[in-house]
DNA sequence: GATGTCTGCCC
DNA sequence: ATTCTGC
DNA sequence: GCAGAATGGGCAGACATC
């Protein structure tokens, strides 16, 4: 016998009428209530149904099965198993506080409990219910006193004939979208006390109140409905920036779920010496349950529970600390654990243990994964799609879902949890097989396809750990340094030579090889291997610069800072090649510099592309026109329209690699390069690096020149690839500014998914009179700021213009810096700005004092 | 075929 | 690119 | 000091829609 499974099985316990407890068994044991609505709602033949009242016995297999109210929706039962040795009860989902459709819950003294966990965290307490009822009467009267309609969406069975109760106590006129209607007259059937429902036609009559199923928030009855103001009911109203996901004016913590209280009450009534837990925050309750002193444990990814198939059921038992199998089920527990464990040590500690544990030819994918290098990145909307069509859920379900976790793997999860998978084990082969086929798939379309095929043979937890790896966001607490330093205690090196390894290649995978073989010492900088370019960190003023540089005796070199695209040229006998900032391959855009490139002798060199026309430097956007071509075409044949040339300011090879070398002996291996068209050599300042009036007098003539800035070195620095070390500076010149209003603002995601964080700011046309937008801005205020100005702009709000964009009074002035501004479509100004970024909130300065389009059409 | 929207990648 | 934040 | 998150404009490409 299965409980409450997902695909379809000979037998199964079906504990409530929702379709993700639900689906089309050959006999299904359940409630009589359930089984009217299983009649009703999905057309189950009565003949395949048994229904068991409440306590009476039912004998399987030696074992005495009992029902018991479970008070989630009205027929919702928990199973009672009773074997001869121990006893388990089954929750489906439950609640603890009494409704008006659902039975009052039971909670019958068991050994074994396996239950629901949906608000499993402390902060899940919701307010007592006839609070929550005068709420939701008080919204719908006040609502209707302004002549408009309030608009409630509840799930169709259970929270929306909670719903009707409420307002018909209330005394409200309700009328219900046809679903809720449907369920309202199958729960009249079973004799559950409700008002007759109301079917809402096609207009909506004054007067009444809707109620209708969260995914008919576009039917086209509401949308077009002016005069409406909306309510979710649902329990996580109690997330912060739930009525922006919901997009609704309000939310009410109306739910059918028990909260963090009323699942502790619940335990302690059953009092079972083990408990398993399952559905949402199903491993932080499950640790609280073992603070008390409860043996507890989340039950991982199989949640069809498959009992009484043999004499004792099996129940998979999972150690935090059980040692991991090297495949991708494994990685998904190892990622468990790296991210419930808090201390560094441990997380070395289960990470070195994994990496032993991995073959020759695994190792090196598996660490380049972690360190989050050697995956093409997937777009949330491609995931989203992949998992819509895996589940076959509606948009809805997935937004859903979506909203309540703030993160794409976690929905993932959970949407998979709810789907008719096929699990197979993959190895980590399979697993680098498909991420190459994902990327070198043809287009969204097909990447998608191959994404949804392989997430159908993962469990939940595979398919989630798939999601992390994809989006970049594994959130596992380790940073590169960490697992370079779980590859050191792996293989028992030292922590020091293993970051050089990492630092020549860029590939921690091939370092974790190495180590395991000891061959670490073969590892060495080579032209056609792209390692992590130097970076400079920004510095305010010159001072900060002869500060920073803090030395009379060495000698401080300058640069131009040219407005290009960063790159690494690597010349071998073989060939060349060009790397982006990012290590991306640039061969395909730029062949006419690898061409030209062949007359260099073996070398690798750092600099900037630029365009380069009639001798002439030319702008960035020029630059931009050859990048992200998949075919060279027409005028761009061999950049006969826009040539570029690779300044070279750095030479990291040439002979031998020079990496640990001083700037200065870089340098004149460069020079003695003699570098021709299309290369040249960056022009150099040998400044002394106390002079503040000498670099002064080189920024300013940087500037005039036509360059961003000036890169500050230390001649004696040695090449440090990635962000560490701070052995270059930058120095830009000072960004204009102008006094905007904010006209609209926007929901942020992720972290910022509860605030407005985005806003829309414009100038003022002296011509017309208007405010016309010149761009957007969230950079530079703190989070503090962002929550002030959120809930300003939710009482200026004048308008909803679409999902997440809302109009609002023209009161708030920001002043904006940029680092250049230009013609352009996007704005109805007419203008755009590059780099902008709020430099104040001007709360000194009035609607009436900002700046022009006049003025700002001068700065272009 | 023109237009609009999304994504990835440069800054 | 930039900025802020947490470690 | 550093990594990570969340955000800007603009371009080319890929699709969806009309």
């Amino acid at each position: 016998m299965w409980l409450d499974p997902h695909r379809p099985r000979p037998f199964a316990f079906v504990s409530h009428g929702h379709a993700d407890h639900f689906a089309r068994h050959q006999r299904v044991l359940c409630s009589p209530g359930t089984g009217h609505i299983l009649v009703k709602r999905y057309g189950v033949k009565a003949s395949k149904i048994e229904a068991l009242d409440w306590g009476e016995q039912r004998i399987i297999n030696d074992h005495h099965i009992t029902l018991h109210p479970a008070g989630h929706i009205t027929g919702s039962a928990m199973i009672r198993i009773e074997g001869p040795d121990q006893s388990i009860l089954y929750t489906g989902d439950f609640k603890t506080r009494s409704s008006h459709t659902a039975e009052i819950a039971e909670f019958p003294k068991s050994d074994i409990l396996i239950m629901e966990t949906t608000f499993g965290r402390p902060q899940f307490v919701f307010p007592p219910t006839d609070e929550i009822e005068k709420q939701i009467s008080r919204f719908a009267c006040e609502t209707l006193e302004d002549g408009e309609t309030p608009v409630f969406f509840a799930y169709s069975l259970g929270k929306a004939q909670e719903a009707l109760a409420i307002l018909h106590n209330a005394g409200i006129e309700t009328v219900v979208h046809k679903t809720v209607f449907e369920m309202t007259q199958a729960c009249r059937e079973i004799k559950v006390d409700l008002p007759n429902p109301v079917l809402l036609e096609k207009n909506i009559p004054p007067g009444v109140a809707v109620i209708a199923p969260p995914n008919a928030v576009r039917a086209r009855a509401i949308r077009s409905h002016k005069k409406r103001r909306t309510a979710m009911l649902s329990g996580w109203a109690l997330t912060p920036g739930s009525q922006y996901r919901y997009q609704v004016d309000q939310v009410f913590p109306l739910s059918d779920h028990a909260d963090y209280p009323g699942l502790l009450e619940s335990v302690e009534k059953v009092s079972p010496s083990l408990v398993y837990t399952l559905h949402g925050s199903t491993r932080e309750f499950a640790r609280d349950l073992r603070a008390k002193g409860i043996e507890a444990w989340s039950i991982y990814g199989d949640d069809q529970l498959e009992l009484l198939e043999s004499a004792s059921p099996e129940i998979p038992l999972k150690s935090e600390l059980s040692r991991p199998t090297s495949d991708l089920r494994g990685l998904s527990e190892l990622l468990e654990s790296l991210t419930t464990t808090a201390s560094r040590l441990k997380k070395i500690e289960l990470l070195s243990i994994f990496l032993q544990d991995c073959n020759d030819e695994e190792l090196p994918f598996v660490t380049r994964w972690l360190s989050g290098s050697g995956i093409t990145h997937l777009g949330h909307v491609m995931i989203r799609q992949a998992l819509l069509e895996v589940t076959g859920f509606p948009l809805a379900k997935y937004k859903t879902v979506s909203a309540s976790q703030n993160d794409t793997a976690r929905t993932a999860r959970l949407l998979l949890e709810e789907a008719p998978l096929n699990p197979l084990a993959h190895s980590f082969k399979e697993v680098a097989t498909h991420f190459d086929q994902l990327r070198t798939a043809d287009g969204s379309i097909a990447k998608t396809q191959l994404f949804s095929c392989f997430l159908q043979q993962c469990h939940p937890a595979e398919g989630e750990t798939m999601v992390r790896l994809l989006t970049g966001g594994l959130r596992a607490g380790a940073k590169e340094g960490l697992y370079e330093e779980a590859v050191a205690k792996a293989f028992n090196l030292s922590p020091s030579d293993i970051r050089y390894a990492a630092m020549l290649t860029g590939d921690l995978g091939e370092v974790a090889i190495a180590a395991k073989n000891k061959t670490l010492d073969q590892i060495q900088l080579r032209p056609g291997k792209p390692i992590k370019p130097m970076l400079a960190s920004p510095s305010e003023n010159t001072e900060d610069i002869i500060k920073w540089h803090d030395s009379k005796d060495i000698p401080l070199w300058l640069e131009p800072k040219y407005d290009g695209i960063r790159s690494q040229l690597h010349v071998t006998p073989n060939g060349a090649h060009l790397f982006s900032r990012d290590l991306r391959s640039l061969d395909n855009e730029f062949p006419e510099i690898l061409e030209a490139a062949r007359a260099l002798p073996s070398c690798l060199l750092d600099g900037e592309l630029i365009a380069y026309a009639e001798g002439k430097r030319l702008t960035f956007f020029d630059l931009q026109k050859r990048l992200g071509r998949k075919k060279i075409q027409g005028d761009l044949f061999l950049g006969a329209a826009i040539p570029v040339r690779f300044i070279a300011f750095d030479c990291l090879y040439a002979q031998k690699s020079l990496i640990d070398s001083p700037l200065e002996e870089r340098r004149k291996a460069l020079e003695s390069l003699e570098l021709l068209d299309p290369f040249t050599t960056i022009p150099l300042i040998r400044s002394n690096g106390t002079d503040i009036k000498a670099l002064e007098r080189e920024f300013k003539k940087a500037m005039s020149d036509d360059n961003e800035g000036l890169i500050a070195k230390n001649c004696l620095s040695s090449y440090q690839p990635g962000r560490r070390g701070q052995s270059w500076k930058k120095l830009k010149g000072v960004m204009p500014t102008l006094d905007c209003v904010v006209i609209a603002a926007q929901q942020g995601h992720g972290k910022r998914a509860g605030v407005l964080s985005d806003y829309t700011f414009a100038v003022r046309d002296k011509e017309s009179g208007e405010l016309r937008t010149l761009g957007k801005a969230y950079s530079g205020l703190t989070d503090n700021e962002i929550e002030d100005l959120t809930d300003h702009f939710q009482k200026t709000t004048i308008e909803k213009i679409s999902r997440r964009v809302v109009k609002v009074e023209p009161t708030i002035v920001l002043e904006i810096a940029f680092d250049k501004i230009r013609p352009s479509k996007r704005h109805d100004s007419g203008l755009a700005l590059r780099f902008p970024r709020i430099k104040a909130i001007r709360s000194d300065k009035s609607l009436d004092e900002i700046d022009t389009l006049q003025t700002a059409k001068k700065l272009v």
